[in-house]
DNA sequence: TTGTAAGCGTTATCAA
DNA sequence: TTGATAACGCTTACAA
């Protein structure tokens, strides 16, 4: 192992410069490709910068240009499946464009998402994209963003109040109608609900599509059957036991996310329940664990790769026109379509 | 929607220095809790920063500390299961000390490795973890890292080549071994293996161990039932095909992850191969999706958490003392303990 | 085409 | 306890 002892103190374009009896401004501008500049010196200087082992220092440049070349990202968790395909295909289209990704995850917390939302303001990220905690239902630690004119984009779960920032959500209020539609369909009318809680969008839309399609079939929920919490597969198992606990015994389960869906399966599969036969079950999310189990999950695909596309581009263009960001006060919301897939227990 | 238009400038030190009739010195005193400070004027100085809405600059503070507080990860994929879990707590760790973790993906690709690796140098983190892309075996894009003495740890997938960065691995030669003892203790002599490449640290561990054990057992491994190739689920499948191709036909097969032995459950059933009874199936890493599928698939689990634990500790070590950085020449190197995970595949 | 000089916001040193 | 000053490394008017 050769480590090179010329490299082993920081070298600065002064370094540079002096080595080459130049100015430091003249090698910036080499370095950084302006036209000002002669071909001759300008390969001069890069030869140097490499003999010298000189590295950009981005802090520097990010201060004097006010611009840091980062994202900001605040997920929920990382281990969710919807986000970890957002975050591979988002990170993957910044990083062509010369951005990096500061992804920081919330664990559902609202503390630590005000604490990264802070500390991600003072890193002064150049943007700030945000899927909100369960239990977020104000946004103040956002504003400095808004203040500041900085490009702040919500998407998946977002603000339900109004707020002045970008909105990319998938289209949960479909998602709610199509599953309520499906199971209809497939002649349920006792039907029960594991739901997130009420205060995150997502949830929220799914449940008032839902019951819309469930009213206008004249389907009633029962309160009994109904859950909003966080989805863990231990809350879905304690729902699922006080929901086979009673004498009456529901048709299908609607789970809004596919751990629950999971669970429902392997409670079934313990209780001896036959799915689809008395049992039908529609996740949400299409989680490759919904496919892998017996019987396969009928789910709601939410497409996040589609998602993280239309984040990057909303996100280039903002960071891209100043003006964008002032005269996009009308389409600021876009919603990403969701479709189902049709499996065994449905 | 109410946003405050006295907030709409940046606030510097100066600017509360300015307001406050008193140095930008005291201020940023006053701000860092110095002792050398009055209590009088540092809550009057903290209530004008509030008032003014003045918000740290770490651009500004990292250039004039030479510590950016920012950790740089480089991870294949994050939507690996181990990596994923690893991630989240190793950020819940970093997060308590004041760091962020700037979150990179190399997609298994050399090449992006390569700029991440200088994208994140030029960032002037403070550190860098690094679990390597399946082919990397030059260091040399990590170099900058070493000669800088900026602390430098590999997990999991680690460079094979001797290379002075602290190494926290897990114990793939004893998994290979466990694997394979299991799979003789069970009877079996007929072993299929599909592996990763063996540029890659943790499949030519996993493969040594195997190896050593069946050699002991006098159990040979056939050269047209091994495979070294990237673990997708497709490539498992092409595997399988040509594995069950011929007249004979293996009592095992050990995946080196738990995609393919995913790929493994699912190509017998298409194939009516009664599992465990016809054949056996071992996996690596304990993926959720082992124990969902039917059979659940007996696996290695990798503790991907103990791996994160023992990553932060090694890594907040080096941080804070510089003397560390020099003095663990020796004790570089960490082995993380696997268990097997018995299912019903064996 | 190149150089000079000022400044980004913060903090450490030295002096008062 | 506080202030003045310089410096971190880079970029960009403005001048030459």
């Amino acid at each position: 192992m050769k480590i090179d002892k010329n490299e082993n103190t920081e070298k600065s374009i002064v370094d540079i410069a002096k080595a080459l009896g130049v100015s430091a401004a003249t090698v910036s501008r080499a370095l950084n490709d302006n036209p000002r500049i002669s071909e001759a010196t300008r390969k001069r200087v890069k030869e140097k910068a490499i003999e010298l082992g000189y590295r950009h220092n981005s802090m520097a440049s990010s201060l004097r240009n006010k611009k840091s070349k980062i994202i900001g990202l605040i997920v929920p968790r990382i281990s969710m499946y919807f986000h970890a395909v957002f975050i591979t295909a988002l990170q993957n289209r910044l990083q062509n464009e010369g951005y990096s990704l500061m992804v920081c995850q919330s664990n559902d917390s609202v503390a630590v998402e005000q604490k990264l939302a802070n500390t991600l303001y003072s890193s002064r990220v150049d943007a700030l994209v945000v899927s909100l905690a369960l239990y977020t239902e104000n946004y103040a630690h956002f504003d400095g963003f808004i203040n500041r004119g900085i490009p702040l984009i919500f998407y998946d779960r977002v603000p339900t109040k109004d707020y002045p920032a970008h909105i990319i959500q998938g289209d949960d209020y479909r998602g709610g109608v199509i599953a309520g539609n499906h199971l209809i369909e497939m002649g349920c009318s006792k039907i029960a609900y594991i739901s997130g809680p009420l205060s995150c969008s997502i949830y929220r839309e799914r449940t008032e599509g839902l019951k819309h399609v469930l009213k206008k079939a004249k389907v009633t929920l029962a309160k009994k059957w109904c859950f909003y919490q966080e989805l863990t597969a231990e809350n879905a198992w304690n729902s699922l036991r006080q929901i086979f606990a009673g004498d009456e015994v529901p048709e299908a389960i609607f789970a809004s996310n596919d751990t629950t869906a999971v669970a429902a399966v392997e409670f079934a599969r313990e209780q001896g329940i036959k799915i689809p036969q008395e049992l039908k079950i529609i996740g949400y999310s299409n989680d490759p664990r919904a496919s892998i189990i017996s019987p396969p999950i009928t789910t709601i695909d939410q497409h996040p790769d589609e998602m993280a596309h239309r984040v990057a581009y909303k996100l280039l263009h903002l960071l891209k026109d100043k003006n964008a960001r002032e005269h996009a006060e009308t389409n600021r919301k876009e919603i990403v379509p969701v479709t189902m897939v049709r499996r065994m227990t449905t």
